[in-house]
DNA sequence: TCCCAGCGGTTCATTTATTGAACCGGTTCT
DNA sequence: AGAACCGGTTCAATAAATGAACCGCTGGGA
């Protein structure tokens, strides 16, 4: 798209940093580069950038501008996913952010479901912790989030909500647990517990990768923790899961969500719409 | 701003309804215009132009794009007037697109009164009926409308209603009467008024200028009808103005709203704010 | 019926705008 | 003090948009 060309270029040396680094990114002369980003200045009628000795940085209109070129590049996107939709072929790319609960089981399920009704369209799925999903969210570079316990709210739409209740994963009742990082919602969870209560958490391994918890169990005499969308129905060969008392610790909640007051491409709105049916079902009858 | 040049030979060319007459009206030559939308349509994937034997017409794809491309103009001035805002300068364009009524006394004093407090602040008053006041709000043309009583509301935001009872305008208290043509508020509660009742409305002038109906009174013995914001507090020069009953003829309202859930620049949502405050102390105390 | 005006689309020489290489003045880190 | 970067500027080279002429087509009027 050849009028977004300038945009592009801002981004990129947004990104770098520095006009020259930029360039090279690019593939043009940081003389060249240079002089587009003064003539977009020139007609924008002010300065985006801010000339510091060792490279630029965007100035507060700046970060007005790049706000405004992300909404407009993603609802260029939504209008060209609307014509593909209008032209009969059912077309378009839908990017989510997500948790990793999400990853073992629900999201394949989710996507191939999806993509058997409609081949034309292709999906993106990134792993981000509560904070960055929602980053991702607010910059366009995701339609739809879903994540576990999300830190702030401005700007998420919730789309659809559950209730998950923590659960341990355990190859036997014994004390040693492994737990994820401070980032992540399960953890949160348990450490407001733990302050509220007596008991303190220990943890023998702190991973970021769910995947690894579930599997390290099977090799030490240890519980992990992990939210019931992210456990398979069918219990593993060794693994004993159990929710815990909502006594203990509070019961979270999964949330999907968009950007606030954005209108989703056909493609992503569909999607989003399967994900809120079929989240709803689990509340119902929580046997996947 | 060099990266929307495309877009306005776009709409040029819906304009016209002719890539060769667009050419013309924009001083370059069919050729040379027709390759821009060809390379257009290639990047953007889908042709928005449909070719006739006697010119061109926005296809569907193209009536989407063009809304976009709207929006996506009016968001840039958007970002423009909040980036002026923090540059110091309160500088801004706003218009507006009225009924009659509001300009005799309203508006004049309000754009005033705002003028004085935001010199750099242009403005652009657009007279329309009800119809065209919404329209012109959904095409991005008027950042505000303040219509009497609105026909549909579909993307129409309220900010702002006050109650109006018609008023008679009279030189003395006999039958002829002036009234304003079908597309007009007040017409059209005058009309509904007399289908219900046995009266029967039969104009000796009907005209489209409130302006000429209330002057039209001082030389024929007559009647005419207007809101009490298009009406001068103090009662002109041999002019009577006495309400109607609001069991005769139902209380209309004067509206003043938006697009839905657009942003309005800076300057445009200051100004609705000023009217919005304005207009409800006329409900709490009419005495303007 | 035929014909021609008007349309969109294409081709190729020309003009315009964009680019790249070299250079300038400045600041920072060594 | 000097080397390393930085953004900004200049001027010739390159790439892109343009205009004039032409093609094939359709619909309305003679």
């Amino acid at each position: 798209m050849r009028h977004l060309q300038t945009f592009r270029l801002i981004e990129a040396v947004m990104r770098a940093g520095s006009i020259r680094k930029a360039a090279e990114d690019v593939n043009i002369t940081a003389s060249a580069l240079n002089r587009r980003i003064r003539r977009f200045e020139d007609e924008f009628g002010y300065e985006i950038f801010e000339r510091l000795p060792r490279g630029v940085r965007l100035n507060p209109a700046g970060e007005l501008l790049i706000q405004h070129i992300r909404s407009q590049v993603s609802d260029l996107v939504r209008v060209q996913s609307q014509v593909a939709d209008l032209a009969g072929v059912r077309r378009g790319h839908v990017s989510i952010a997500c948790s990793q609960a999400l990853l073992p089981y629900f999201l394949p399920a989710q996507i191939a479901a999806y993509r058997h009704e409609h081949p034309g369209v292709t999906f993106e799925v990134k792993v981000r912790d509560r904070e960055a999903a929602e980053r991702d969210l607010s910059t366009f570079s995701s339609d739809i989030a879903l994540v576990f316990e999300p830190v702030v709210l401005v700007d998420f739409e919730v789309l659809s909500s559950i209730p998950q209740q923590i659960q341990v994963v355990m190859d036997c009742l014994d004390c040693p647990h492994v737990l994820p990082t401070a980032e992540y919602g399960v953890r949160h969870l348990l450490d407001q517990a733990s302050r509220r209560g007596t008991r303190r958490l220990s943890p023998i391994v702190e991973a970021e990768s769910f995947d690894f918890m579930r599997h390290y169990v099977l090799h030490e005499n240890a519980v992990a923790f992990q939210i019931p969308i992210g456990l398979d129905a069918a219990p593993q060969h060794g693994l004993a899961i159990r929710p815990l008392s909502t006594r203990d610790v509070p019961v979270g909640h999964l949330l999907m969500g968009q950007v606030r007051g954005r209108t989703l491409p056909i493609a992503s709105a569909l999607f989003a719409r399967q994900l809120a049916q079929d989240l709803e079902k689990r509340v119902a009858g929580p046997a996947a």
